[in-house]
DNA sequence: GCCGTTTTCGGCCCGACTGTTTTCAGTCG
């Protein structure tokens, strides 16, 4: 509520043409948005002088949020919307609709929100204004039908899937040297809202021409000499840069984003007296860097920042201090400690995904079926589930070169307790435990819920800790900081589930877990054999998104140190 | 309105494309 507001703020200055204001409120608009805590909480904590500490917002901003805060409404918001009343956030959220054109709509046609402009576009009033045409009109149309179709955000999982086919499309075209996508795909953002791509290339109109002709393509939307910008059949809008050889990391750098952390760069250049765009690092006229990314930051004396952690989220600083993770490399993971099979609701054998993880190069997985409570899935009991141990040791004897661990996911009840007994869950070697029920519990039952299940000495893994669907449910209201803190004292694991939809741990989460010293599982969650790929592709991009360390990860390690770093919390916990 | 490796005043990221118009404003990334 309150970014929304400072958002609409800044329109509202922005179509005054006051300068500077507009910027001040959009970033103060952004910090608000990014922030875990809540602002009432900060408030509570540190008044007035913690939120004017916070990024991009000072005494003036922080004075108008404590007045929203306290009140609810913010009046000099309400003042601008007294004087020009039009729904400014829903019409520029029209691709081509910015601050200038909806203050201009509603002078000529007294356009108040998103709905009367769409009746002016049918009945060719937009055409008649000066600078605007039917080409316009179209657009506008088009981008109001696409928004009241759904968010316009895709999951990583999927984006993902398509940049890497799209990639590989340009690089098979003649004369190209390279091709990558950038932007939020590649800082893997657990969800993307277009793709972007640069290619560096000896024939700029053959990449321009292969790019909008791809068979992804619905329709292309603006075709330059040196860009284009397409809508793919998926909805997505696609945007390609071709740039020279000598400026390809300058340009990869500028698309890969975010602007936040570009802003930061571009800083640092001028501090320097040198100057930063697209095409490279120039002193003067003089190009000084821009074939790769490595050459900019070293010519900007800071450590090469990877694209997972450009959010301008302390990442320069510690780039400029060497003090940059080791990230954990993609790849890295031997082992699986979350998969489920036809015993629950997987579709595949337990065989069938040993062999298809071995394939994948793991050396491991937890057996991880759901358990009695989850009807739905056909949960196991404590007989069944003992049975399953059984042929688990059977598989082992029979598979070479890879291992099978007992395991199981079992429920936390709505007050905290397990739905299998001790003494079963004494005979597995990985117990991972998951809220699938009660989502809708308070936050004060909820926090302390999952921490008793945290607190069992049987409980290796807090499996996806939030339960989140990304898109379609609400992650449960946990207080994490007193998870996190509960996982740092018991020595219990907490996940990070790589299946698209969850990502859960997600990657804020994840920093504040690593910083308390919480060991993490990067698992796939997989249900299908198919899905075992996710705990790479998606799960160590979070992870890495968090600033994990490959130590950081338990299931980076060898089965044989990996259960013992569980047996070793196990004992801790018994001691409690 | 914010901010500080030029610091408490004087700056504030930069370039391409579109649509429409003959020189550019607005928008976007």
């Amino acid at each position: 509520m309150v970014a929304r507001a400072l958002r609409e703020m800044a329109l509202f200055l922005e179509m005054q043409e006051v300068p500077f204001k507009p910027r001040a409120y959009e970033k103060a608009a952004r910090t608000v948005q990014a922030l875990e805590r809540p602002l009432a909480q900060i408030e509570v904590e540190s008044g007035l002088r913690g939120i004017d500490a916070l990024p991009g917002i000072g005494k003036g901003i922080a004075e108008r949020i404590l007045e929203l805060l306290h009140t609810g409404r913010m009046a000099e918001l309400e003042r601008q919307r007294d004087a020009l009343p039009i729904d400014v956030l829903g019409l520029t959220a029209i691709e081509g609709v910015g601050p200038k054109l909806a203050v201009a709509l509603h002078r000529e046609l007294g356009v108040r929100d998103v709905r009367d402009l769409e009746r002016a576009c049918q009945n060719g009033a937009v055409r008649g204004l000066a600078h605007f045409g039917e080409k316009t009109e179209q657009k506008i149309l088009r981008r109001i039908g696409f928004l009241a179709r759904g968010s316009g955000r895709a999951l990583l999982g999927d984006a993902l899937a398509l940049a890497r086919v799209i990639e590989a499309r340009l690089r098979g075209v003649p004369g190209v040297q390279h091709a990558a996508a950038a932007g939020s795909v590649r800082r893997r953002r657990e969800t993307v809202g277009d793709l972007d791509f640069v290619v560096a290339a000896r024939d700029t109109p053959r990449v321009i021409l292969a790019f909008v002709e791809m068979p992804e393509v619905a329709h292309v939307t603006a075709r330059g000499h040196t860009k284009a910008l397409v809508r793919l059949a998926s909805g997505m809008d696609a945007d390609l840069r071709v740039v020279p050889q000598a400026s390809f990391g300058a340009a990869l750098a500028y698309f890969t984003g975010s602007v936040a952390h570009n802003v930061a760069l571009r800083r640092i250049a001028r501090q320097r007296g040198l100057k930063l765009n697209e095409y490279g690092l120039y002193r003067g006229s003089r190009r000084v860097a821009g074939r790769s990314e490595e050459e900019i930051y070293d010519a900007l004396d800071l450590a090469f920042v990877p694209a997972e952690l450009r959010e301008d989220q302390g990442e320069i600083d510690a780039a400029r201090a060497g003090r940059l993770p080791v990230l954990i490399e993609y790849g890295a993971l031997r082992g699986d400690l979350q998969v489920q099979t036809d015993w629950s609701d997987g579709a595949a054998s337990i065989e069938e995904m040993a062999r298809a993880a071995r394939s994948l190069g793991l050396e491991y997985i937890a057996i991880t079926d759901h358990t009695r409570d989850l009807r739905v899935a056909h949960g196991n009991d404590e007989k069944r589930l003992m049975q399953q141990v059984e042929s688990i040791h059977a598989l082992n004897r029979k598979l070479r070169g890879f291992r099978v661990l007992t395991g199981a996911e079992v429920n936390i009840r709505g007050d905290g307790t397990l739905d299998i007994a001790d003494a079963a869950l004494a005979q597995l070697e990985v117990v991972g435990a998951a809220v699938h029920s009660a989502f809708r519990q308070s936050r004060r039952d909820m926090t302390r819920r999952v921490i008793r299940a945290i607190e069992n000495p049987h409980v290796d893994i807090l499996f996806h800790p939030t339960a989140r669907a990304l898109g379609q449910r609400e992650p449960v209201s946990l207080d994490i900081d007193a998870v996190i803190e509960a996982a740092a004292r018991t020595g219990t694991v907490l996940e990070v589930d790589g299946i698209p939809e969850r990502l859960d741990l997600k990657d804020e989460h994840v920093r504040k877990a690593v910083n308390a010293g919480v060991a993490l599982a990067i698992d796939s969650d997989a249900h299908r054999v198919g899905q075992l790929a996710c705990a790479d592709t998606l799960g160590v991009a979070v992870a890495r998104r968090g600033w994990a360390r490959a130590s950081d990860v338990i299931n980076a390690l060898p089965a044989s140190r990996c259960l013992a770093r569980l047996k070793d919390a196990q004992t801790r916990r018994r001691r409690r």
